[in-house]
RNA sequence: GGGCGAGUAGCUCAGUGGGAGAGCAUCCGGCUUACAUCCGGAAGGUCAGAGGUUCAAUCCCUCUCUCGCCCA
């Protein structure tokens, strides 16, 4: 047998990535129960970084489970267009080229970023790849292949015919960095320090009244003053008009009970077409709204004295020149949100544009019943609260994106404006006809749709909607969504109303939301941050799957994981634990004959059967309940401290002996043990465990075999009584080696006395154990054992061990070591004695929970009893 | 302002209504024929703080503090 002493990750993922593709793929015409995931699809964007790593290890540990477990399990794999970000890190590129999207044109920009796509999209996929997921490659599918664009016209024409998808002059959140409308939920909140600019307005007819504005350049937008009819100091101001400094303006001054009385000094400026309060207030008192930016964020012509300038500089010369005029009374410091575009950082601008909305509102009502039924449950539960509550105050969705990058919105225009919402341009023209009476010249929207429109297909479209396809039938609803939740109002929720509108069933019956990376200091991992680690790093390092098992004991039920190499290093000796206890095993059974005759099953044998049916079980248990770390803890100390620590050690006393019955009985339960463990292991760790596989001579590949299922006849609780006692004694008498300074070479004589029954299983069945275990020489079981010289004493539940250490060791050091330990017992019984004179304990707790506490107790007084006579003979 | 999560050994984190755990780091001892990415042992904590419920609270409830996130 040829492995080396060393596991070494990268020559074996390399070999083995590349082999893995027809495995994957599934049929739907099988039998089997079928369980079905959808990726998440990563943008196209850039690499994948350790967020993605997360969360595709703990999808295809899922995946591979159910499949090894007998379902037919279909991972869907893709990538999606994310129509701003490409856009914008394609602009980036061409940025540095000296060039732009308008000198390349339309389709010459497309094209551009066509090719960055296959770029980064074979990457990703081999990323994926590499990291061993298991995914259906040959239903691979990318947001902008021509299925899924179909299945995206198809859902927009739809949802525009039943009126749910209407276009119109709305206030939207305008990027004036990338040139686009934003839906409300990709703009983000951000408490700046700001000022608040307290500026006199002077009135028609003599006077003036101050208002305060933290944006003091869109008065140039402004039509009208505010001001709380309540508000006695300003009552008799309404009907009154002001002027508005600078470009002289007449603002009529209106009451509306929106205006804080609180906020500033009262009045309000109103500027109806850049803030949403004022653009309702406006509205109402047939204000006009006065739109003075350009789509660049720079002021356009009607801001007089100011066009041109970007809205910084404005402020400031706008400042400048009301402080000439005396018209600035004061400026304060300020702390306030201001509203910052996901994609790019810059300062959204709300303004009213003509933009493509869907109602969202008898979207919403389903998708809350589908969480609230419990159709689509949510892990951790905690999550459907904030689904629910950012349904409940739903507002509609801006879709269209002044973008080159995405679907085309599917919508033409005839001369008039007439709008002609079709699949296809023929038939936009078949509708122009009818509506005209004759052809026209049609020309369609410019705009493309958000790329979450598409998202929210995802799970239906990827499966060929609107054919109904067989896999539709099979297939959906999915299975489970494992997601992060920062995508849970852009992606999920979107997914549930879309999936319900249009097939009618939700798109997932469960949704583990699985928790964010964060860097050491505990910020989200974002390739604008520049904090990512680069996953292929830690492969080469520690290997990939090194990386999933930290990744899956690391997957709590909390909100952040925090990646540490100390975890990959405990990961990364875990597997090379795995290697070698691979290799003890296999070296040591070349020589197995299945058919030679065996000895009975020693206790050993027995235990580790046992703990290895409660292993599956645990393992199984929690992964079906997502608790990934739960399910990796158990698999990692099963192997490590109960499988190596003690059954190897235990199995070399009879591999290495001279009984060859005892030996083929050992060599089975190593086969054995291996030939489970190995699949019990393979869901976290696939890469190691399919090498090791090959090397047992497995013919077909480990991840199509048959995942542990637990058996209750091997659940057998006296040995794992009998082994634990072991365990006790061994531990014990290690530890009283190690206090009293026991050379390390030394063997020492064990007596063991207490109940007979009990010492004589220890030393009869376990002799051998405990020599090579704990280094005895020889030990025996004498009830009466009166220890002569210095003797070290060790108390095990009922037993009493003693090991003579004269002339082997420093009596004093004996001595010391015995009074620790008292002090030690004491305490504990001291606590256990006051618990117990409690009446009301006595009392009120469960009688099991009483005797239980009074067996410690005994128990204590027993060892404590024994030390002390232990004591008092040796001084 | 509302909500969620976190606060446990020096560090990174598990965990439970019956008196607290792992790995790393530290200290001590071991090249024992699978593994020094190892083996054995030790030390280390008023489980953020204050109240309350309970016979019993690190765990449940209330409040406070610190950090992070989401929403307005």
């Amino acid at each position: 047998m040829e492995l080396p002493t060393r596991y070494d990750p990268t020559e074996v993922e390399e070999r083995l990535w590349h082999q893995w593709d027809e495995l994957w793929k599934c049929d739907p015409h099988t039998a089997r129960p079928p369980f079905s995931i959808v990726i998440p699809p990563p943008n196209i964007t850039g690499r994948l970084h350790h967020g993605h790593a997360l969360n595709n290890t703990l999808q295809d540990i899922l995946i591979r489970y159910k499949r090894m477990d007998g379902f037919e399990a279909c991972w869907f794999p893709g990538t999606d267009h994310a129509g701003i970000a490409t856009q914008n890190v394609v602009e980036r590129e061409l940025a540095k080229e000296g060039t732009d999207r308008r000198a390349l044109g339309r389709h010459g920009f497309e094209q551009r970023v066509w090719e960055w796509k296959e770029r980064y999209g074979t990457q990703i996929v081999q990323q994926l790849k590499r990291l061993g997921c298991s995914c259906d490659w040959s239903r691979l599918r990318f947001t902008l292949d021509e299925g899924l664009s179909q299945a995206v016209r198809t859902a927009f024409v739809g949802l525009y015919r039943e009126g749910l998808i209407y276009r119109g002059d709305y206030m939207i959140n305008w990027c004036p960095r990338c040139e686009t409308a934003l839906s409300d939920i990709e703009v983000e909140h951000e408490d700046i320090d700001g000022k608040l600019y307290h500026i006199r307005y002077p009135l028609d007819g003599g006077g003036y009244v101050v208002v305060a504005t933290t944006r003091p350049e869109t008065m140039l937008g402004d039509s009208g003053v505010a001001v709380n009819p309540e508000d006695a100091r300003y009552q008799d101001h309404i009907g009154r008009t002001a002027i508005l400094p600078v470009l002289g303006r007449k603002l009529p001054i209106v009451g509306a009970e929106d205006v804080d009385p609180e906020f500033g000094t009262g009045v309000l400026k109103i500027t109806p077409a850049h803030d949403p309060l004022d653009a309702q207030i406006g509205r109402r008192h047939g204000l006009p709204a006065i739109n003075v930016l350009r789509t660049d964020g720079t002021i356009n012509d009607r801001g007089g004295p100011f066009a041109g300038m970007d809205r910084e500089s404005a402020r400031q010369a706008l400042v400048a020149r009301l402080q000439e005029e005396g018209l600035l009374e004061k400026v304060e410091p300020y702390r306030h949100g201001v509203g910052h575009c996901q994609r790019c950082g810059v300062a959204v601008e709300p303004l009213v544009s003509t933009q493509w909305f869907v109602q969202m509102k008898p979207l919403a009502g389903p998708a809350m019943q589908a969480v609230r039924e419990g159709n689509v449950e949510f892990i951790p539960s905690r999550w459907s609260k904030v689904y629910l509550d950012w349904l409940e105050g739903i507002r509609d969705w801006c879709i269209s994106r002044q973008l080159w990058w995405g679907h085309r919105i599917p919508a033409w225009y005839g001369p008039d404006g007439e709008v002609f919402v079709a699949m296809e341009k023929h038939e936009a023209h078949a509708q122009a006809r009818e509506h005209y009476g004759q052809e026209v010249q049609l020309r369609q929207d410019e705009d493309v749709l958000d790329t979450w429109f598409s998202s929210s297909l995802w799970p239906f479209s990827i499966m060929g909607w609107p054919e109904k396809t067989v896999d539709l039938e099979r297939f959906y609803p999915t299975s489970v969504l494992v997601t992060g939740f920062d995508i849970l109002f852009f992606w999920v929720a979107r997914m549930v109303m879309m999936g319900l509108h249009f097939v009618g069933e939700v798109p997932f019956r469960q949704v583990f939301v699985n928790p964010l990376i964060v860097d050491d200091e505990g910020r989200k991992m974002s390739k604008s941050k520049a904090n990512v680690i680069d996953p292929l790093e830690v492969k080469e390092t520690h290997g990939m799957d090194a990386l999933r098992f930290t990744l899956a004991r690391s997957a709590t039920k909390g909100q952040a994981l925090r990646l540490s190499t100390g975890e990959l290093d405990e990961a990364r000796n875990f597997l090379n634990k795995v290697w070698n206890m691979a290799r003890l095993v296999l070296t040591n059974t070349e020589d197995f004959d299945p058919t030679a005759p065996t000895a009975p099953p020693a206790w050993e044998d027995r235990w580790i059967r046992s703990r290895l049916d409660k292993t599956v079980c645990k393992v199984r248990e929690e992964l079906d309940q997502y608790s990934f770390h739960l399910a990796a803890d158990a698999v990692y100390r099963f192997t490590w401290h109960e499988f190596c620590d003690w059954y190897l050690e235990l199995a070399k006393l009879r591999l290495y002996g001279e009984d060859p019955q005892a030996r083929a009985t050992c060599q089975r339960v190593l086969r054995e043990t291996l030939a489970e463990l190995l699949p019990l292991l393979h869901p976290f760790v696939p890469f190691i465990t399919e090498e090791i596989w090959r090397h047992t001579g497995g013919e077909e590949a480990l991840a199509s075999q048959q995942f542990p299922a637990p058996s209750v006849d091997r659940i057998d609780e006296q040995a794992e009584a009998r082994l634990g006692l072991l365990q006790s004694a061994v531990v014990e008498i290690r530890a009283l080696r190690t206090e009293l300074r026991v050379p390390a070479g030394a063997e020492l004589e064990l007596i063991v006395s207490g109940p007979e029954e009990q010492g004589r299983q220890l030393v009869d069945d376990f002799g051998a154990a405990l020599q090579r275990l704990a280094k005895i020489g020889q030990a025996r079981y004498q009830a009466d054992y009166e220890p002569g010289g210095a003797t070290a004493k060790g108390v095990v539940g009922d037993l009493s061990l003693y090991l003579p250490v004269e002339g082997v060791v420093n009596w004093d050091e004996e001595l010391g070591r015995i009074r620790r330990e008292l002090s030690k017992l004491d305490k504990e019984l001291g606590s256990l004695e006051n618990r117990l004179a409690n009446e009301n304990f006595r009392n009120r707790a469960p009688e099991a929970v009483v005797a239980k506490t009074e067996a410690e107790a005994e128990d204590l007084r027993s060892q404590r009893q024994r030390l002390l006579r232990h004591l008092e003979r040796s001084t």
